[in-house]
DNA sequence: CTGAAAGCGCTTACAG
DNA sequence: CTGAAAGCGCTTACAG
């Protein structure tokens, strides 16, 4: 369809023009008169010229690529978060002319990341998950290379953005506690997401607010089976817990599994919320309780903030977006 | 950490050699004496020289980039599946020097595509779903860009690879049969999708073997929501039939859901199977009998068949891979 | 406002 | 076996 091999020197000798001046037409930099430019112009749109951007990128230093981290293992719950995120990213890339190069990388081995840097095949790079010792990241430091990433992190230096987890568990929390629970329980994930603490932090504040409430509260960290998670309902059931509270929806999958076995019925005998919203729940029966983020929209605004730090802007360093509390049938 | 300035030309001056020796030494290509390579690749060694990728492209008109096109609509289910496909495809790229730009089209809309190709910004490209009437693969062959399909289509010119759905379907299918079963539905989804038809044969053939097998089967394809399943649910109940078999994942777990709702103990009272296994399922109780593939090794030999292919190869034009029955207590 | 020329960092005939 | 030179397709001081 497009005349490939169309070069700008093709376009100068044939409209008897200098190729400085065919690249400033198309640049849009550097004095061009009017009317040149316009001729250049239409003989670019008949001919479906498009640049090599290959060439351009050598004499200006750049790929018009960006680096985007995927972790190579992963729950299945996951998923959905990663592909959403992927999907605001390419598209924020695509708007502003750049694409988007994976790397996938193993907690121990991140060789393709480095292959993609030392290659200079990116320009800068986006963590799509981040740990609170974490290796990409670190790589990215010691190379300067500029990223951002998605998720929280301790380090300073870091450009980060991330949905405002403590506040969205905070809100979830508070209302549980004021439909007049008494007894709850947290089950949570991995402390080394940073995430978790979060979460954990969101939780613990609406007690603190309810200086009023009395009643028993439980915490657990770190679960990662569901063979923990079986252990732990079995407690929760005989303390006679009104609802369990999951950090996320893998865990969460795991409760109503348990709780299905043991032939539980979900709000009846025992409600359930999660902190995470996959959709993957949702579509369960009874439907999860939970918080919804919008993922496409924090790939995006990752994506945009990178453009501006590549474009030489100072950009906050942590931006918080948004959330929504999704009350439904497993909480009554 | 890398020298990252440091060019052939550097590297040539201070061997006192020019920048087409530095080149051959690096390349292996044309004649250079022992003693000369040697020297330049220990410098190169010692001073963590890495070659400006780009660069090289430019002068061979390579990328050393593979496009790969991902679905931006899909299903929860189908997720694992484009992950897995990713990982295998990154991993066979990254081993043979490659990077993976990701594209992510829409059924309408493929513009993300179309810049990638446009822009030179790679040098063949993978498809991973393939539709009855693809656009995404409509456009690389309209404009000759070297790709291979991961699915099956009609397409005679394009070079596909998939699993042996019909096979794994055949024999999932008699199996099930050959426990005695005497009334067995289907339940499909699009035939659009050319894998949808595949599976079907498969399944048809399982009954043609077996010459004496006399029961009712009944087939209901181009399910595509709860509600459908539902009312086709209801009727197999009323049917009494004995065993539910879903072409993916996806409609699996609707069935299931909608048992669960109507309070139909599987297998007891019907048993239930998937021509899928998103691993999703796998950790539903109970368990679901499924056909198991090799996703990741799909996308890595796809992956390979296309740069075996960018290499110039003559490549055979479909390729078909394994599969593997799990039985699981959804059947018994 | 426009152009000749050098440069981005590589490769590759061609000649020796 | 080795090198000078042209080329890949663009950009960008510098000069006019």
């Amino acid at each position: 369809m497009e005349d490939k091999n169309l070069t700008i020197a093709d376009i100068a000798q044939e409209l008897g023009v200098s190729k400085t001046t065919v690249s400033r037409a198309i640049s849009g930099k550097g004095r061009i008169g009017e009317q040149t430019r316009n001729r250049v112009l239409a003989y670019i749109e008949d001919h479906h010229y498009s640049p090599n951007v290959i060439a351009k990128g050598l004499a200006q230093n750049k790929t018009f690529n960006l680096g985007m981290v995927l972790p190579g293992d992963y729950n299945i719950e996951e998923l959905p978060f990663f592909q959403k995120c992927m999907l605001g990213i390419s598209r924020a890339a695509s708007e502003a002319g750049y694409d988007v190069l994976v790397s996938m990388v193993m907690p121990d081995q991140i060789t393709q990341l480095e292959r993609a840097v030392t290659n200079r095949k990116v320009d800068g790079v986006i963590l799509t998950r981040t740990l609170t010792d974490d290796s990409p990241m670190r790589y990215l430091e010691e190379n300067g290379v500029p990223f951002v990433a998605i998720g929280s992190t301790k380090d300073a230096q870091a450009v980060q953005i991330d949905n405002d987890h403590k506040n969205a568990c905070r809100e979830l929390t508070g209302r549980l506690l004021d439909r007049g629970i008494r007894k709850m329980a947290l089950i949570g994930g991995s402390e080394n997401y940073i995430v978790t603490k979060n979460r954990l932090q969101g939780f613990v504040t609406a007690f603190e607010e309810r200086a009023d409430w009395d009643g028993e509260r439980q915490i657990f960290l770190n679960v990662s089976d569901s063979r923990e998670v079986d252990r732990i309902v079995e407690i929760l059931l005989t303390d006679q817990v009104e609802c369990i509270v999951c950090m996320d929806d893998f865990l969460c999958g795991c409760v109503l599994n348990v709780l299905q076995q043991r032939r539980i019925a979900v709000p009846k005998q025992i409600q359930v919320a999660s902190f995470y919203d996959s959709s993957i729940l949702a579509n369960r029966i009874p439907a999860v309780t939970s918080i919804r983020f919008d993922v496409e929209e924090l790939g995006r605004k990752a994506c945009e903030l990178l453009l501006r730090m590549l474009d030489g802007e100072e950009t906050e360093r942590c931006t918080l977006l948004g959330y929504e509390v999704r009350m439904r049938e497993s909480t009554k």
